[in-house]
DNA sequence: TATTATACCCCCCGAATGTGGGATTGTGAA
DNA sequence: TTCACAATCCCACATTCGGGGGGTATAATA
């Protein structure tokens, strides 16, 4: 038997789907909880859970915070948070925290009972679009040998990511704003992105 | 219909495993090889693949060599790994290479089908002690340094390393865009910096 | 030679961002 | 019980940004 808990702040969502794990043979479903709060409360006095099924978007303490403080208490529980973001920061910040798995909301509860199974026996469930991210974490840039952008290109994007306003890099360059600003847009263009933040991102990233 | 290929030497596993392949209604089977110089050959005058699962122990050009020489052919083409192996080294050589799907080699047929479909449909296809391994990767050996931004500005901060707007930001979060506005000037404050820019870099360089 | 592609330059307008004020509520510490 | 401070909202205003144009010059290529 599988002992699994469900931190999860929405009813609709919360209700029916601790049903279906209830119903299943091989789950032991012990606790409920609606916050992080509530779940330490009731978790007193029952065995270490095996599996947490933990929303990220909670009141109080947020999920992703809950995880240090969960894998501190019992370092064998497997987390798995289930969320509506899918975001890259939340999951990395996830799995650093020490979370197996990571399914988007819509998932079918069958796709649940069979992630929680997959965690328990040493696996790592994760939504196929959330495993994508992940893979694709690793790809090295070096195999994007040549970066689309010129030289000027390059000297704006190092412009960006200092935190330059496109006032100051045209000072820098000795180039009139508008000028920066098209360059900008052909920028975007290359990396099919249409804001500085995105620009800045893959560039820390090393993806261009 | 998804086109599919197999690269693999054995033929006491390429020959049942193509068979299934073709037999399943949803995939177009047109090349199986026994190395990947016999692939290249017989690719040639096909439509590009949309899914190649190939071995690793090859013998010529081993599997992790041709996944970035597929890559450069095919940009799209999603590449399974299908092995014995699994040592860390060779999984990450594999992603960062660009495989997106990585399978040991007593996987079941079925799971094999699946895992096709699932890289086709943008996933990322792990077997469950793959899986663990690359999630593991991430796990941060040391406790997360203290920083001086609450729970809710750290979500604003991930939000914006995303390249989300104010606003994007205050409906996932479900505020609005003068309550996103308000915090930002204290991120702002706390960081001792005055753009969005310099957050992201500082966030992503880890300074947060 | 005409065409195409590309780097580089500039202007305008509406939207988003940054900055200066506010305000209320709740919580937790002094 | 103050006090600080997180979190939520509001207004006003200036600046910056993003997307739409328009150009020139040069090199490669058809």
């Amino acid at each position: 038997m599988i002992s699994v808990a469900l931190i999860e702040d929405l009813k609709d969502i919360r209700d029916p789907l601790f049903e279906f794990l209830s119903f299943q043979p091989e789950f032991l479903c012990e606790i409920k909880a609606e916050s992080v709060e509530d779940f330490l409360e009731k978790a007193k006095g029952f065995l270490p859970p095996d599996v947490i099924l933990l929303d990220i978007g909670l009141p109080g303490i947020s999920g992703l915070g809950a995880i240090q403080l969960l894998k501190d208490r019992w370092a064998e529980v497997n987390i798995i948070m289930l969320t509506v973001f899918d975001d890259t920061e939340k999951i990395f910040q996830a799995l650093r925290s020490g979370a197996v798995g990571y399914l988007v909301k819509n998932t079918p509860l069958i796709k649940i009972r069979d992630a929680v199974i997959d965690s328990y026996g040493g696996g790592a469930p994760l939504s196929p679009e959330i495993a994508r991210k992940v893979v694709r974490f690793f790809e090295s840039p070096q195999n994007k040998i040549d970066s689309p952008l010129t030289e000027k290109e390059k000297q704006i994007v190092a412009g960006m990511v200092d935190g330059q306003s496109f006032k100051m890099i045209a000072a820098n360059l000795g180039n009139t704003i508008e000028t920066i600003k098209s360059h900008t847009k052909n920028i975007y263009r290359k990396l099919y992105v249409n804001s500085k933040a995105e620009v800045i991102t893959k560039s820390l990233r090393g993806e261009i």
